[in-house]
DNA sequence: TCTATTTGACTGACCAGTCAGTCATGTTCT
DNA sequence: AGAACATGACTGACTGGTCAGTCAAATAGA
């Protein structure tokens, strides 16, 4: 039994197959090497019908990037710090997880995209700098900051540096992409262990 | 005056040229839109001569990542833990200048290169993860060791993670390509900080 | 029927890699 | 020494193939 479906829903489900499509293509081969006849066949999908929802290659790539990394602008300001005991159970709880669906996920791959990509191409940059990078660094800071007045922190000065907390989430997506077949890590291990670097010990 | 060359010194030094003009295109456009023809003309030299000394754009990219990073592979063992108070001052000594040096010159160039290009080049990965990586990491791991016996290291756990102590030097690396220009990192006041964080207070 | 949507063959530009020919350099002979 | 010859490094026009983007024709919905 065939569910009725009007044109306009049919348009939006074949632009929705292309994006996905589009991003499983260019997460594979980069943005040169994949072909628009390529990301048209995996959507099941004729060449020119890519053309009439996107203008060209480069428009195509930069709606799937920012179509992926939008949820994550949604969920960097959710969690709160009101009425929690100690910042590092908060880590533990939320980053944590959080972190090991970035490796392991699609969002990982976004990430390594983008990070090849993304001198060619500056728009990019910019918006992932600004709409993700610079919350992020600010609710990191937030964190830190209410860390250091419950004395949790080992090094009160990193409170100036979020990114330095973040570095080792960065390197895991590298490492993930590259040298894990080769040379496997235990991604939350490591994470703990920067934990307990972070924070006083005996917590 | 025009010092006599011979011919072998001539074919060297267009060898050397090449390298050097396809070097600066892959930095600049990666290995997909980069153009042989452009590499040729950089080099002041015929694109039929870049043949002469490369099988084909593959051979040619390999070679010159492969050169970029030897002179690393030289390096590594080069520092001694003999006989140092601290190694603390070991890193300030050592790794501090070597970080900024990479993030700052084409070394940190080949590495952006080769984060964005290692997946579709898994030979040269792995030429990177055996050559560099792994002494890199048996390096910093005796460093921690050391430490840890000093009773230097606020996180004794660390001594198991070396890549959390290099972590930082990778994310200044991407940064420096990415973001630099729209948010300047002082990144020598970034790996102090870190050290700050590894290390015990008031050495 | 008539219109909006989709199709895929087509075009034009582009580029990796080739190869027949050139010529500077090095070698041998007188 | 100097002329005649041999070498092979170098050149760049050319080939074969690829692919982004177009558009006239086919198709399916209203």
């Amino acid at each position: 039994m065939r569910a009725k479906r009007t044109r306009a829903q049919q348009t939006d489900e074949r632009r929705l197959a292309i994006v996905a499509a589009a991003l499983d293509a260019f997460v594979e081969s980069g943005f040169e090497a994949t072909k628009i006849s390529d990301v048209a066949a995996r959507a099941g999908v004729a060449k020119g019908t890519v053309y009439l929802h996107f203008a060209d290659k480069e428009a195509l790539f930069e709606a799937i990037v920012r179509d992926a990394l939008s949820p994550v602008v949604q969920g960097i300001g959710a969690i709160s710090t009101d009425g929690v005991a100690s910042v590092r159970s908060l880590f533990e709880a939320f980053a944590l997880p959080l972190m090991l669906d970035i490796v392991e996920s699609r969002r990982g791959d976004v990430l390594r995209l983008l990070i090849s990509e993304g001198r060619r191409f500056p728009r990019l940059a910019e918006f992932y700098h600004a709409e993700i990078l610079t919350p992020a660094k600010a609710h990191i800071q937030r964190l830190l900051c209410k860390a250091v007045e419950n004395g949790e922190l080992r090094n009160p000065g990193l409170a100036e540096y979020p990114l330095l907390v973040a570095a080792p989430m960065l390197m895991s997506v590298i490492w993930a992409g590259l040298f894990q077949r080769l040379d496997p890590i235990d991604f939350e291990a490591l994470f703990r262990t920067h934990l307990d670097t972070l924070f006083m010990p005996g917590a």
